[in-house]
DNA sequence: AAAAATATTTAGATTAGACTAAATTTTTAA
DNA sequence: TTAAAAATTTAGTCTAATCTAAATATTTTT
């Protein structure tokens, strides 16, 4: 059983290692959980004793299958937690990632099925992000920019890539959701501005805006 | 805001001082815990300095008022939880302690309110123990033993002293639980039995059962 | 009221997780 | 390809929470 401790390791090792190839830095893990690099590479030691990573000094670690494992096993009990606090706990997208962060320790293999269970199996939490099932298997389907949409082709909102409150904020109050259709009607070569159809509304978006969006076509 | 331990410390202590008049002593405390009484004595002395027990060297503890709120803002997130684990997701009432023991430490304000009011604001947890409100004030009801019961009387299972999960599952397969009526039909003189109406059914419990039921008249 | 038993505290050690500062390795750039 | 910069590790320290063993205080029993 692990310490909260080394499941937060596992989980940001796991979300590094989701966002770029190669083993993962001392640094960047250094920087997700807010601890000194020392702190970081003392911890790699422990988690490569206990075989959920592979560590070498100065290249970085990788996690170990029981390291993915286990690292799914948190995501999942997170973003369950998500979903459950939007759907029936009336919290917004962008208040729900603290108090997740703390249920997603909470150790019952029954709490975490029969939560699953109430939620009536969703597949994405309200971020997009695809659950892993009592498998830890995801689905994971075809999601792209914004900014890759064609012109008047519709897609749909399925997720964020910034995960910022301020962004998810921004969002709310443009009415932009999971599941809100959208629809790039003109791109402004100026200044890379969008005009768009979201739901059934037109207004303009930056560019910035724009690439921290998914939506699958 | 406290540790998890430091918020362990505070509800054994309100828990010991509620089943008993004076000051806590170490070793109820050690006990309760789970821990050596020196650890016990270093913890009192923190609580002393955060002003959240008032201690006296070998002479125990008690709450102080900011101690004392502490300690029912635990006790109310427990209750709650356990009224969810039972009424949405399955658990048994002997089951839900463990996890509770977890969930009761989560830190949000938002989230142990939108749980009350999502559960329509119940009075009281499974084990038919009161929740404190928002105001961290309790509903405590008159309740008498099962032993107390007058005879040919009915009364109402409305909790139990013995919350180990032997009990509860025994209280289980016998029929019993929070809400069923219960009558005494008859005392045993010779081995203190009774014979009882639980529900539509009529059974022998020993005293030992009785003296561990709740009931309200 | 003194002796014995019990309860409590102190002193000193341990562990996990974090830190700082210094040393070392790797990477980047001149 | 070497010098500078950046990344990483090591060594030593700190804190919270625990422990054991020894010392001290309180309570109970004779």
């Amino acid at each position: 059983m692990q310490t909260l401790s080394t499941e937060d390791y596992l989980k940001a090792i796991y979300h590094v290692s989701q966002s770029s190839s190669g083993a993962v830095a001392t640094t960047s893990i250094a920087k997700q959980i807010g601890a000194k690099p020392s702190s970081v590479t003392d911890m790699f030691k422990k988690l490569s004793d206990q075989n959920l990573v592979k560590y070498q000094k100065y290249q970085g670690v990788s996690l170990t299958n029981e390291g993915v494992k286990t690292a799914l096993r948190i995501v999942r009990k997170h973003r369950l937690w998500e979903s459950f606090l939007v759907s029936h706990l009336n919290f917004n997208w962008d208040e729900v990632h603290q108090v997740a962060e703390q249920l997603e320790h909470i150790q019952s293999e029954k709490l975490t099925n029969e939560l699953e269970r109430f939620l009536d199996y969703p597949t994405h939490d309200p971020h997009g992000d695809p659950i892993p099932n009592r498998a830890l298997f995801m689905k994971t389907y075809s999601k792209i920019l914004l900014t890759e949409l064609p012109l008047n082709k519709e897609g749909v909102c399925i997720g964020v890539k910034d995960n910022s409150s301020g962004f998810l904020r921004y969002l709310d109050r443009r009415q932009i959701g999971i599941g809100t259709t959208l629809q790039v009607l003109h791109r402004e070569d100026f200044d890379d501005s969008l005009h768009i159809q979201a739901g059934k509304s037109t207004l303009m978006i930056t560019k910035k805006t724009a690439e921290n969006i998914y939506v699958k076509p």
